[in-house]
DNA sequence: TCTTACGCTTACGTTAACGTAAGCCAAGCA
DNA sequence: TGCTTGGCTTACGTTAACGTAAGCGTAAGA
């Protein structure tokens, strides 16, 4: 069972002890004590994994905390597992809508890109331009 | 041509005045003035709705002002041609990381769910529960 | 003429997500 | 024994993206 110090976690995943402390002073990880010295376990790394994927994803650490908080929950009581589905429910719909909006994107992108291309061949061909090569 | 008032557009995209002045002093949009009085055309709408797809997206407003400020930009010369198309590549390389943290983040609460729904069978035919319909 | 609606600017307040010291502890080693 | 390394806490600083007054201008309706 391997552990990790915090600095290791921090330099493998790019971000500052700083950063690795305030996630946990905010709930988001709850790694080992071993005196002062915080342990990190590799469940700690998952989680860390997951909380960075979502700022990627641009949520807000509240809203990470939540999310991350859905993977470990105990099945708990039919009510409980009730409310976690509806919750998934929501989490889904949001990220479609990202992926919606993704996509949209990337399609202006294309079309911008294209509109590009042809400028570009039409400059290089009927008046090449001054220091170009080609 | 059909022109806006800024308290129709807010109204119409759900933000507030303060928003819309907000973006206008960081160079987000640029309506025209009449005396002081701010009128929008139709492409402060359309720049408006670029802006807060990025905002759902989770950009940050000065990325969100590049991005924007790529539709626009004029053709101008082949040195400029480049590097739009070289940021063009940048934005497309961070849309497509994303749409790749959305997809697993999408197949993992998908699995969520089948566990959900798996305890859930399982609690309300093994032990009917407390005051459960059904 | 008064006031109500709508818009404007200026400016201070606020929250999130860390950055950046400052000062202290404990282990290892020269 | 002194120094260095790595970690710790406490706490103030900072930036982004607005919220929230306060005070003023002006055109339309009662």
């Amino acid at each position: 069972m391997q552990t990790w110090t915090i600095s290791e976690l921090a330099e493998e995943f790019g971000v500052t002890l700083r950063t690795i402390r305030f996630y946990e002073e905010h709930g988001l990880l709850d790694p080992e004590r071993r005196g002062r010295q915080r342990v990190f376990h590799n469940s700690d790394r998952v989680r860390l994994a997951l909380v960075l994927r979502g700022k990627r994803l641009g949520f807000p650490l509240d809203e990470i905390k939540r999310i991350v908080g859905m993977y470990d929950a105990e099945p708990g009581e039919v009510g409980q597992l009730r409310y976690l589905l509806a919750q998934i429910g929501v989490r889904r719909d949001e990220l479609e809508q990202r992926r919606k909006d993704i996509e949209e994107t990337l399609a202006e992108l294309d079309d911008l890109e294209r509109r590009c291309r042809a400028d570009l061949a039409r400059l290089s061909s009927g008046l090449p331009e001054v220091g170009e090569d080609a």
